[in-house]
DNA sequence: TATTGTTATACTCTATAACTATA
DNA sequence: TATAGTTATAGAGTATAACAATA
């Protein structure tokens, strides 16, 4: 193990947020430059897990701005990949949803971005592979904490 | 376990994408605005960790072009926080180095940064915090894959 | 008043392309 | 030729500020 697991917290903190901002750029770098945006793709992978939802929750998902999802879903639906809906009882919000093409973008396009990171996978045996999908829970919680 | 430990492949790639972009853009949005840049404060904790390093060698670490790491350490260079020295042998390169206002920033900025992640991560018991810390060389090792 | 969303504008990060200097 | 770095330019992502509509 190349990192004690008695390290201090100081230490975890520069330790995780190197490796953090290195896979994401090392993600972004290979993703398919005619795909979807790194954005766009985690949008629609969040309506497809959570059905319609506003721009509001969105953006307090993925800890952005509504502004900056709003650009997001706006550029999602230019190209036909989400749809709008009026919320049935609050006439403010939009509710926005996955397309048909939206649904299909998101698997074949992702599937292509996606193949560099699952031969990386493939470089970890078993266990490592149990290790790290339990920590992604745990990844999750932080970003959640208040 | 929110996330079972035999996840197909396909899951375990979007869920973890998803976690370690929503963990990225929560750091990012929890930092201190009159601070270091995201890249600013990377680039500054590599050239602490490595010593004197080159633009390429920088570039390589964290995945990105090297006229991307030459505007972010020109910008370093700019508010005094990097030297440039020549390399002993090759003309063409540069040797980057914190200066000691850079030490400094590192340690002030940093910390003032990093008072939100040291908080979620008191968030996690004694186990959990070692689960996660084993995890960090796992994903080192994901994003140094070929 | 508070919330949802939009429009306008600017800054950061990163990329590609074209160039210079050194090996 | 190949490599290290620089300069110029462009695009994506996000932020803040000001606004309109609805609750």
């Amino acid at each position: 193990m190349s990192t004690p697991p008695d390290l201090p917290p100081e230490a975890i903190v520069t330790e995780l947020t190197m490796a953090v901002g290195q896979l994401l750029r090392r993600l972004r770098s290979e993703t398919n430059p005619d795909g979807l945006s790194w954005s766009q793709s985690t949008a629609l992978a969040r309506l497809e897990r959570g059905g319609p939802t506003t721009t509001a929750d969105l953006a307090r998902a993925e800890a952005v701005k509504p502004q900056s999802m709003g650009a997001t879903l706006a550029e999602l639906e230019r190209e036909g990949l989400v749809m709008r809906h009026p919320h049935p009882t609050d006439g403010r919000q939009v509710l926005f949803a996955l397309t048909g093409a939206g649904v299909e973008a998101r698997r074949k396009r992702s599937a292509a971005k996606q193949k560099w990171l699952l031969a990386a996978l493939g470089g970890l045996d078993a266990d490592e592979q149990r290790l790290l999908v339990s920590a992604i829970p745990l990844i999750r919680r932080l970003s959640e904490a208040d």
